[in-house]
DNA sequence: CGCGATATATATCTATTCGATATAGGCCTT
DNA sequence: AAGGCCTATATCGAATAGATATATATCGCG
């Protein structure tokens, strides 16, 4: 999913400025599974204006400089459905801890320790923050749609097996590695 | 962690041609949570090279081109351990299936139901070929790195974690998309 | 026995994308 | 009142992905 698509499905939950589309990556509803820069929002937006699948309007802000909200045209609409008909790229994962961790040998312990402590901690934080934003869903009595939910409690889910499993690893991890150089037995 | 260090790490574990470095991130160790590709590893293995951190040697075969294969020089193994000193950066997963998922209202049912079932298809097999390695790994009896073992077991456990939630939840999903605007009470 | 598909192997090119940076006023905390 | 953070837009250079070109070998299938 390039950038462009990525900005034509914010913008069909509601009109925004590039800022929020950006948030939508960090905090918002996409955080745990799309990303994307400023340096690539702002060109695709750009392009959208151009071939006429949003337009922006200025608002005036007091002080401030003014604020651009966008928002899908008909023809946006058609090109987003037409995008979410494509076939989907696998998934693929960047982690750096995972990363140094494979390493955990070529490292000193009190740093695996905190590699470890440190990244149990964030996701636990990540599953919090998702759930919260559920439970807040839900108390609102609002109607729920199915495909966001599932896909709100996957992080959940996911985010909180990691933190398990790291959890209950991470004693034979620090373990194995005192004894630097033993065989299998 | 930026892809001439991927290469580093990788040639740590031993001498490499671009193409099997390639490799280890597409069904190698490192599969499931780095990933790399010819458009950046050949220019990184060319600044190795210029750097002194790596040495190249032409191995010939019969017939085909010769093998250019890359070894870790001794400033190349001081780099490796500079760079796995860095504070990693947090994790991202860019997933487009549930990107799509996300969008299940707008899509037609039965293309739901292919694309979760596929999913949930493609991460037991996931879970499956690293669960193979493992396996593998300890029946030879070979000394069992902690950091090694950890990563892949995690890998497993969210995998797994990920195909189970899905299977668990696809059909009150399907269910869900059956009733277009009810609201909820 | 040949056909196409797949695997080995290196390398480059273009378009995309990231991450850093510039700019600037307002708000909050100390 | 000073410094840091938040809102907000935008651009630039460097890194990166993905497609493509080239060449050969092998393997299964009819």
């Amino acid at each position: 999913m390039d950038v462009k698509t990525l900005c034509l499905a914010v913008l069909s939950q509601g009109e925004a400025t590039g800022y929020e589309i950006k948030k939508a990556f960090e905090e918002g509803p996409f955080a745990h599974f799309q990303r994307a820069s400023f340096g690539s929002i702002y060109p695709a937006l750009s392009k959208l204006l151009a071939e006429g699948l949003a337009e922006a309007e200025a608002r005036e802000q007091d002080g401030r400089p003014d604020k651009k909200v966008y928002r899908l045209t008909a023809a946006g609409r058609a090109a987003f459905h037409r995008a979410i008909g494509q076939e989907p790229e696998p998934d693929q994962l960047r982690s750096d801890v995972l990363f140094l961790l494979y390493f955990a040998r070529e490292l000193p312990k009190e740093r695996v320790e905190a590699l470890i402590d440190g990244y149990i901690a964030s996701y636990r934080a990540q599953a919090d923050r998702i759930e919260g934003c559920r439970a807040e869903r839900a108390a609102a009595g609002a109607e729920i749609d199915p495909g966001k939910w599932l896909v709100s409690g996957f992080g959940v889910a996911v985010y909180r097996a990691a933190a398990d499993y790291l959890a209950s690893n991470r004693d034979a991890l620090l373990r194995g590695l005192e004894r630097p150089l033993e065989a299998a037995e």
